[in-house]
DNA sequence: ATGGTTGCTTTGCAA
């Protein structure tokens, strides 16, 4: 079971990266981020032609996450708890059946938090609160649940080709940071951190300042495991040739293998 | 060096 993490920047300018991304890396979950489109705008015949299920969770403009699944959905959830008078789709859950039982998939874009004294870190430090707690809810389920998606969080100084220059920022603030091993301390596993240990792989390189020429670059997209999905991890791998695309994203595709299969 | 790039809500905003 393949189960891959990408931000895309945008559906309707990125669908023929997306469908050539699709049929090469096939996996059989893909959790997307940022497709700055309303659900009625999302190109998913071109996406259900190549044997996907569909399920959005966007808004105008902006943010905006998805799941593409070989899988039936059994159940699809949209929206992070805890806060009803949050209006931004940063997070969809959908749960299939797997010869181990349910697996949960979640799909999130967390607030970028830029700039600090704006009222956009309190926000992302309050998402990052209500994720833990519901985190810890379902981590009670005892269930394989990946949770994927971009953290907009530099969890260590190694996860950046040149940390000083993110101090102070949102990415790299103690406060974010601190959130981060919060949730890991949980019990969840950090999927690309246990394969790779800290040798300097990055899933994100900004389009300025010739950041991808440079290798400047973060690593900001994460594949949190609960111990009954790490139980089962294979592999981890970093899909950096679509940087390198015409027209890329900023961010690359992570893709994780599980042992587990479709029932 | 107060810049640089991209996508959408477009001549501003968010990243």
């Amino acid at each position: 079971m393949k189960i891959a993490t990408w931000n895309i920047n945008g559906v309707k300018a990125r669908i023929d990266n997306l469908l050539h991304w699709l049929g090469e890396a096939s996996p059989d979950i893909a959790c997307l981020q940022e497709i700055k489109s309303v659900d009625e705008q999302f190109p998913r015949e071109a996406v259900e032609a190549l044997g996907y299920h569909v399920e959005t969770h966007g808004q105008k403009g902006f943010n905006g996450v998805a799941l593409l699944s070989k899988l039936r959905f059994d159940e699809v959830n949209r929206g992070l708890p805890g806060d009803d008078g949050d209006e931004q789709a940063r997070f969809i859950e959908g749960v299939f059946s797997t010869n181990r039982g349910a697996l949960r998939v979640v799909s999130l874009y967390l607030p970028n938090g830029n700039p600090v004294d704006s009222e956009k870190f309190p926000y992302k430090l309050g998402w990052m609160k209500r994720l833990e707690l519901w985190s810890a809810a379902r981590l009670k389920l005892e269930e394989p649940l990946v949770l994927a998606g971009d953290y907009n969080v530099i969890p260590e100084p190694e996860d950046a080709r040149h940390p000083e220059a993110w101090v102070g920022d949102a990415l790299f603030r103690p406060e974010s940071r601190q959130a981060f091993r919060r949730l890991k301390g949980l019990g969840l596993t950090d999927a690309l951190r246990a394969v790779n240990g800290d040798d300097g792989v990055y899933t994100f390189w900004d389009y300025q300042g010739g950041a991808w020429q440079k290798n400047n670059g973060i690593r900001i997209d994460h594949l949190m495991l609960s111990p009954e999905a790490a139980d089962h991890l294979v592999s981890v791998a970093v899909d950096k040739h679509t940087r390198a695309w015409e027209k890329p994203s900023d961010h690359v595709p992570v893709v994780l293998e599980l042992d587990l299969e479709q029932s």
